[in-house]
DNA sequence: AATTGAGCCAACCGCACATTA
DNA sequence: CTAATGTGCGGTTGGCTCAAT
């Protein structure tokens, strides 16, 4: 048999918690730390379920939570992390102490999506928004111009990569012995932010990559098949971006 | 002054995965 | 090994506030 019952829901009270009910919790904890979630609303005279304690407590009790508005500096860095990770709230919230993830995913649904959006930039993707239209609805043209500019030198960052990367034998060597660290924390860094977020997150958490070493850890043999797919479907997908910037370039210089 | 709509955010829901009996 | 439960996560919602009408 399994475990007893999370908690019987009969009689639980819900919504908005009370300063009182606050207080209790907040008590509860500082004196007997968190062993179960279950037992903590029994133990501190609450009428909650473990869960509800659990995330009153991490959203908004936690004595090292940061309070305030995010810093322009932050959001911009959300904005990063997640062309990288994606929707992993968590994730990103783990990159700033004393934030939460309710915090910043509800920060991102509200402002910076809206944020991008006014850029011309697709929150989901992180690429321009149908950049034909964006150019005749934008004022400032020169930004337009700025922007893919910018993306452009990217993308050459990117083509060196590549075309170093030729040089690597694959897949054997690729990640034991072969690939230089500055080139390679470069161009994933390039790639990461630029092109497909989840391929990008694939291969921060299958490399057990060293910031260290000159080395890249080797991968388990089994995974190099999935690494070379990986790589494989990167490149074509920087090439194919690049072929899109410097059409666009082309038409609007 | 009353109404309406947008913005914001705390809290809930449901799911997936981990853990335990 | 299996089933039940715990935990954490992302998506969604409900209600509050405030500005515009």
């Amino acid at each position: 048999m399994g475990r007893q019952p999370c908690c019987d829901r009969v009689g639980l009270k819900r919504g908005p918690w009370t300063i009182e009910e606050d207080h209790k919790l907040v008590h509860f904890i500082l004196n007997n730390g968190i062993q179960c979630w279950r037992t903590v609303p029994k133990l501190a005279g609450l009428q909650r379920c473990g869960k509800s304690c659990r995330l009153r407590w991490i959203n908004y009790l936690r004595p090292d939570l940061k309070r305030g508005a995010l810093s322009e500096a932050e959001e911009d860095q959300i904005i990063e992390l997640h062309a990288r990770l994606g929707n992993r709230w968590s994730k990103i919230a783990s990159y700033f102490p004393g934030r939460t993830d309710n915090e910043i995913k509800n920060h991102w649904n509200t402002r910076i999506k809206k944020r991008l959006h006014l850029m011309g930039i697709d929150p989901l993707t992180h690429q321009p928004i149908d950049k034909e239209k964006y150019q005749h609805e934008s004022d400032d043209k020169t930004e337009l111009l700025s922007t893919i500019t910018e993306t452009y030198d990217k993308r050459n960052e990117t083509e060196n990569f590549i075309e170093n990367a030729n040089d690597i034998s694959l897949p054997n060597n690729m990640l034991s012995e072969n690939i230089n660290e500055e080139l390679w924390n470069k161009s994933f860094k390039t790639m990461s932010t630029c092109y497909s977020p989840s391929i990008s997150l694939e291969a921060e958490e299958s490399i057990n990559f060293s910031t260290t070493s000159s080395n890249v850890a080797a991968a388990p043999a089994e995974e190099e098949d999935s690494v070379q797919q990986w790589m494989d479907s990167i490149f074509s997908c920087a090439i194919n971006q690049l072929e899109e910037d410097l059409f666009l370039l082309r038409k609007y210089n």
